[in-house]
RNA sequence: GCCGAAGUGGCGGAAUGGCAGACGCGGCGGUCUCAAAAACCGUUGAGGGGUAACUCUCGUGCCGGUUCGAAUCCGGCCUUCGGCACCA
């Protein structure tokens, strides 16, 4: 009998000396083809829960695939280091963000190292360290410089008492979290990206294999519609602009306008509203930021407006159209003003139906009796009381209704997006402090690359209101003008941490490089990143703003391609209690505890046998003692002596051996990692009845042995290194070349020929697999098991699936 | 409301037009043991018939369709999960 499998040691033994070898450094100038594969890094909150696990272990047995099938592999590991959390740590419990992040990434980096990854951590990248965010602050110079970034107002949440913005999570009813004020709607200076000038070219996923729901989440962001700028005139005492446009998809409608629908925020209302509307006007606004954001799209609102005294013209028909103000309309989208169609949209009509403003029907319903609509009649139908375009079918009224506006010079057709610029700034400590100076003479100025970074002041006055204590911090706040060399202020804002991860994966590349943000040498070899793992959801976040932000520096030059994740794979998300795991619900499973007692290769194969990698599920430990069960059997398997008693058992030993190369090849290639593990389990199962049996030769048995191992590597490293050695073979394990198998050798010369009638199985029978047809049918018409369910029938057919079934179709 | 994914034994799941339930957990029976645990071996979808080897019927959320043949394809519905949600 052979030694003891003990995990605990091996774990220990084998990860101390893959380290002390440097076996899983990555060099840039390596012959081999390269493989960057790349995963989602972690926000540094603290510890890593088995759901963490469920995302790297899966990957990193991909990635040791590929670095056995002899490519040059990258799978770096970082720290999203930048974050609320850190902060609100230090507001609550005096401990300082740094000081947090640090420690929380100590603890990660542990458990990191205990699942026995191929991590290279001479390349850890932490994005809260000084030489990184240099660079996150100086791309954003360089967005500056493009026009890519400005400063402009933007709607937030504010707390008028605290004096601060507050995110959406901080307003509770309405009121502020902490001193319970009434929470305003308010437009303040922000700094932004302009992502919306890429938004066409983001809603394109060319030559990029990504999962289809994310790209149709992205296009549906980016929302993309088709439509006509109308304008209405305009005569307005006082008012200097003699049109309103606005943004329409069905100008076919536009003879149905009975009124106009203009955001709060429009800037023409408060010079359009009539004295005598002003009171009620002015109410409504006030009343409208009150409201967050949230509250005010929710469509569970009874949509409600004012008048506003004012009117404008149709100028299809002549029609005076009166203004109104509705908080159901956007400021941010299209124009900030819409033409209300009651009868054929349904916000209209609810409108409509609330003031008593008339519905007119101007698109007729397939069989419409010519009476007043219960409902908004939203689909293609006839245009009726539409002048010259009566009896047209709308869908070719949007086109002709549109022609002749343009002819006009009353309107062209455009288009418009949901999407809005990306708002970067944070009125927050723990960030890179956005490279900013306002200078009284020159105005906004970027800080110069020789004096970047702007370093976040260590001493931080943490306020309990949750201010960015930048703010008051008049030793960072006062500069001179890089330009002018004049007394200049700091921007005092900090960049989102969303910043920071669209370009960790170039840093990886050359992480202590100090020239620049990248070598651009080692980008160019590396990146594309070949594969991408992470957490769907991220889809229109991290993802998006990537996309946008690689396709920015293209634009400058900086790198030469525009899709930076050539392929995306969503894993699942694993649940405790029917809910994500997450420290504030207190479900979170420590991995820690399954490690020590189990061993990282047990728990690493449990996670990927648990089922589809895409799927995620419910975690539930009560299976992991047969994972446990399975190693011990290998290692019995392997390191027992193996007598033989024979060769007769070889052929069938070589082709199950070959089939399983075959097999477990596929399904990791294509990600499938828990039927890859049973067919591990299959091939074990049988190797433990030939050890039984000794039915086969010794050399074949060695040759079935060593397959199993370098086929298991990948899943458990250390166990299969650990057996490995004890066999004699050259270390290590893990710069073996993946196993091949002869595709002639996995064929049987005999084949199981299955026999139905009517689609029923009625027999099975074993066959030469040369076979003809003939044969075949003949011979399963005749066996006896078949004979009586075709007796007194009539058969109209024979169907014969070469090397599978013959099927006997009777009557 | 709209978009997307998924529904298979007691449980996780396998099979994506051809033997439903691979592999594992759990259960049951056994070996070992004074006994138990561990380990190992056998068995395990439901229902029926047979002393038995065995054998038949039903069965992949529900209803219908296509096909010689459907868990798999098509249409309709139900449920669960994820995303978006007044975008004019």
């Amino acid at each position: 009998m052979a030694e003891k499998y003990d995990s605990k040691t091996l774990d220990k033994k084998w990860q101390q000396k893959w380290a002390d070898d440097k076996l899983y450094e990555v060099k840039d100038n390596d012959p081999r083809p390269k493989w960057y594969a790349l995963t989602m890094f972690p926000y540094t909150s603290g510890d890593l829960h088995i759901g963490h696990w469920y995302n790297y272990v899966p990957a990193d047995v991909s990635a040791r695939y590929k670095r056995m099938r002899g490519f040059n592999v990258l799978h770096p590991m970082g720290f999203d280091a930048f974050g609320l959390p850190a902060e609100n740590a230090a507001i609550k419990r005096g401990i300082h963000p740094n000081t947090w992040t640090m420690q929380n990434i100590d603890n990660m980096r542990r458990q990191l190292k205990s699942i026995g990854g191929i991590y290279d951590w001479n390349r850890e990248v932490i994005t809260c360290l000084p030489e990184y965010y240099k660079w996150t602050q100086w791309f954003f110079t360089k967005l500056f410089e493009h026009d890519l970034a400005y400063h402009g107002k933007a709607p937030v949440n504010w707390c008028p008492k605290c004096q601060v913005v507050l995110a959406n999570e901080q307003v509770e009813n309405g009121k502020c979290w902490r001193c319970e004020s009434e929470v305003v709607r308010r437009d303040l200076e922000q700094w932004l990206l302009r992502i919306t000038r890429y938004a066409d070219e983001l809603m394109v996923h060319e030559g990029i294999d990504w999962p289809e729901r994310i790209k149709i989440m992205q296009r549906n962001w980016v929302g993309k519609s088709y439509g006509t700028e109308i304008s209405f005139a305009l005569d307005h005492p006082g008012v200097t602009e003699k049109e309103i446009r606005i943004f329409t998809t069905r100008p076919d409608t536009v003879y149905g306008v009975t009124f106009m629908a203009l955001a709060p925020e429009h800037p023409l209302v408060a010079r359009l509203t009539t004295p005598e509307h002003k009171a009620e006007v002015e109410a409504y606004i006030a009343r409208c930021r009150q409201f967050t954001e949230i509250e005010r799209l929710s469509t569970e609102k009874e949509k409600d407006g004012v008048f506003t005294g004012a009117y404008c013209i149709n100028r299809l028909n002549g029609k005076k159209v009166p203004i109104w103000i509705a908080d159901y309309v956007l400021s941010s989208y299209g124009t900030g003003g819409v033409m209300a169609v009651p009868a054929h949209d349904e916000r209209d009509f609810a409108f409509a139906k609330k003031y008593n403003i008339p519905i007119p029907v101007v698109i007729s319903p397939p069989d419409w009796d010519g009476k007043e609509l219960e409902v908004a009649y939203i689909e293609p139908g006839k245009m009726v009381n539409s002048a010259q375009f009566n009896g047209l079918p709308s869908e070719k009224g949007i086109e002709a209704v549109s022609i002749y506006l343009e002819e006009k010079g009353w309107g062209k057709r455009t288009v418009s997006y949901k999407i809005r610029d990306w708002l970067i700034s944070r009125q927050r400590y723990w960030g890179p402090p956005i490279p900013m100076i306002h200078c009284p003479k020159c105005g906004i100025v970027a800080v110069p690359e020789k004096d970047l970074p702007v370093m976040l002041p260590e001493t931080a006055d943490f306020r309990p209101t949750g201010e960015s204590p930048l703010k008051y911090n008049e030793k960072f706040i006062n500069t001179t003008c890089p330009r002018c060399g004049g007394p200049a202020k700091r921007e005092t804002d900090t960049l989102d941490g969303f910043m920071c991860s669209c370009w960790y994966f170039l840093r990886y590349c050359s992480p202590h490089y100090d020239k620049a943000a990248f070598d651009p040498k080692a980008v160019k070899h590396w990146l594309p990143v070949d594969i991408y793992t992470g957490g769907a959801e991220h889809a229109v976040m991290h993802l998006l703003y990537t996309r946008f932000f690689i396709k920015a520096i293209r634009d400058m030059g900086l790198v030469d391609f525009g899709e930076p994740f050539t392929k995306l794979f969503n894993q699942g998300i694993i649940i405790a209690d029917h809910q994500k795991m997450s420290k504030s619900k207190g479900n979170v499973v420590n991995p820690d505890v399954y490690v020590s007692d189990l061993g990282a290769d047990t728990v690493r194969a449990y996670l990927m046998f648990l089922g589809p990698w895409d799927q995620g599920g419910e975690w539930d430990d009560s299976g992991i003692s047969g994972m446990s069960r399975w190693l011990n059997r290998v290692w019995n398997l392997a390191l027992d002596e193996y007598s033989s008693k024979g060769s007769g058992g070889d052929e069938e030993l070589v082709r199950l051996t070959h089939q399983t190369i075959k097999k477990v090849t596929e399904d990791v290639e294509r990600l499938h990692f828990n039927t890859m593990v049973a067919a591990l389990m299959e091939f074990s199962n049988y190797l433990g009845k030939v050890k039984e049996s000794g039915s086969a030769s010794v050399k074949e048995w060695k040759t079935s042995v060593k397959a199993l191992l370098l086929m298991l590597a990948p899943t458990a490293p250390h166990l299969a290194e650990e057996i490995w050695q004890k066999l004699g073979y050259a270390y290590s394990i893990h710069n073996q070349r993946w196993p091949d198998w002869d595709e002639s050798l996995t064929k049987t010369e005999e084949i199981t020929l299955v026999i139905q009638v009517n689609g029923k199985l009625r027999e099975r029978v074993t066959v030469p697999a040369s076979i003809s047809a003939e044969e075949a049918k003949k011979l399963a018409a005749d066996q006896d098991k078949v004979k009586p369910f075709l007796e007194g029938k009539q058969v109209v057919n024979i169907i014969y699936v070469p090397g599978k079934l013959v099927n006997i179709v009777v009557k």
